[in-house]
Formats: structure tokens, C-alpha cells, sequence
DNA sequence: GGTACTATATATAAATG
DNA sequence: TCATTTATATATAGTAC
């Protein structure tokens, strides 16, 4: 960005790509600073070096952990089991809304709970759930893996 | 900053705070998004908004979770298993031998079938998928089905 | 490998529509 | 409130040590 304009595509000289990242990088912690001061809000950046399986976390590992259990906690799956985030989302929401929680409660538990799957799916492991998410996902699972059999037979009779 | 020099503190007008706002969380993202690809690492980050209980997670709520899975790694406790931080670490290592290619668009084909799948299970249905799929998506559900089954009979084992 | 410098590109506060 | 403009502050690519 100076000097000459910056062709936004890999680094490949091994030196120069770190130079710039470690410009970068406090570049970018600078401006989540900023906002984060100014605005008021919450935010976290996880950033993982190259060659270093340790990330840098900001603001700090405590707050990271905050912010990331605050976005996660949008299961309500996980929400009953954990106190911790009482101020977080939920309540914020349910309150905002004020009137047929159950009703959206029971509507979204679904979607949640696919959610939740879908992220253990990608990787997050089903290590942290309790013996409660582990039966309702079954069920998901089960009735998915049934939908999926009809489809497949639907195909097999039609393309055959 | 520009016109004037910015004070670091709050700020307590409210227009002016989310004006700001926007502002900055655009070029927050610019920025790492151009970190990202200059430097050819992992990062993410999660910004909530002010008022709002849903963050906005850069560069996707995907791409979060597989560097929030990488980042709780860390800790020696979840350490064993999850293959998604395996092939992310691995994926920059290749990536910088600039080798191995294939290996690499499998992986893409398996986050594509999870994705997929999340789609279908959070409300898409199975209708728009040909039998190919189907077949994949079988023997995907069936691997999860079977790992929760297991945590299942784990957690039962345990604790009671 | 780092730091320091500096010329230039970018980001953005304030103004304007 | 939002988009566009503009003047200025900041970030940073290239350079030199």
C-alpha cells in the first residue's frame, strides 16, 4: 500500500510474506482495538501464524473464549446446560421478544440442533455434548438417514 | 482519521458510534480478508454488533468453525482426534510445498458434502440432489450416526 | 533475521447531498 | 438514515542498514 500498489494475491518469497504479515497482523490487532474501544462491542480475531500451530488470539485467550462461547451459544442445546452466558444472547433475545418463547423455543430447537450438528460435523467433535444432545441428535440423525434412504430408492426405481 | 485526529475512546453519540461502526468493521474485514490471502493463513474473526445478539463472523460461520476448532485444540485436553484441524495444518504446509493438489481437492469435496448437507438439514431438503450424492451424503450421516452412537454408549457407561 | 525510514496507497472523519 | 465526496491521518511496500 505504499510505494507501490499491492497486488492482492499469495506471497510467494518466503522473507517478504512474513515481513508482511507481522506488519499486518499488528496492523490489524491495531484497528479491532479501535473498534472495539469506540464502538463498544465485543469482537475477537483468532490468527494463526504460518509454521505455528499456536494462534494469535485477541484480545486474550480469556476474552476470545468469552466471545466464541457468546457465538456458539446461539444452540439453545448448549444453552441449558451452561449458566455461564446468562447475559449473553439468549436472554437478550428472549426478552426482546418477550412473548411466545416456548412457541419459538420449540420452533427453533430444530434448526438449532442441526446447528449443532452441522458443527460437530465440521470438526468440533461431539466431546462436548451431554448424553441429552447426543439422543436428540441421534433422533436427527436417524430421520435424515431414513429421508436419505427414500430419496435413493425414489432414484434408483425412476433412473434405472 | 482524517479531518481530524481520532480520540480512542468511546463514542457516546449514537449516530455517530454507528456510523463509525460500519465504517470500520468494512475495513476490519478488507484487512483480513488481505491477510489472509497475501499471507495464506487461517484466521477469523467475530464481531457483535451493537443491539444485535447475532455476530457477524468473517470470513464465514463455516470457515469459523474450523478455526475456532483449531484454536480450542490447543488446549491438551481436546487434543486427540478432529480431523478437520489436522487437514487445515497439514493444508498450509502443502500449500506452501506447493504439492499434493489432489489431496487437497478431496478435502474440499468433503467440506462441500457437509455443507451440502447442512443445507439439506436445516430446511432444503433432499429434492434438488442427484442419486451420486445421495450416496455420499448415506455414507456421511451413517459414519456420524455410528460416532454418536458410540459417545452415546460412552456417556451411559459413565454416568450412571 | 530484525529495525527504521519514507513515499505512497488506503482508510476514514467530517461535510455534503 | 444512507451514499458520496474530500481532506487528512494512518498503514504499509520498498529500501537501507
Amino acid at each position: 500500500m505504499t510505494r507501490s500498489k499491492v497486488n492482492l494475491t499469495y506471497i510467494s518469497n518466503d522473507s517478504a510474506r512474513r515481513v508482511t504479515f507481522r506488519k499486518r497482523e499488528s496492523g490489524l490487532i491495531k484497528k479491532a482495538q479501535e473498534i472495539t474501544t469506540l464502538c463498544g462491542i465485543d469482537a475477537c480475531a483468532i490468527i494463526f501464524r504460518p509454521n505455528d500451530p499456536e494462534p494469535n488470539v485477541w484480545p486474550s485467550q480469556l476474552e476470545a473464549q468469552r466471545v466464541i462461547s457468546r457465538f456458539r451459544n446461539l444452540s439453545p442445546v448448549e444453552q441449558n446446560r451452561k449458566m455461564v452466558d446468562q447475559e449473553s444472547f439468549t436472554r437478550q433475545r428472549l426478552e426482546a421478544m418477550n412473548e411466545k418463547v416456548s412457541k419459538l423455543a420449540k420452533e427453533n430447537q430444530h434448526k438449532q440442533l442441526t446447528q449443532v450438528m452441522y458443527q460437530c460435523l465440521s470438526g468440533g467433535g461431539f466431546q462436548h455434548l451431554g448424553i441429552e444432545d447426543l439422543n436428540n441428535l441421534s433422533v436427527l440423525v436417524s430421520q435424515n438417514l431414513r429421508e436419505i434412504d427414500r430419496r435413493m430408492d425414489f432414484f434408483q426405481r425412476h433412473h434405472n
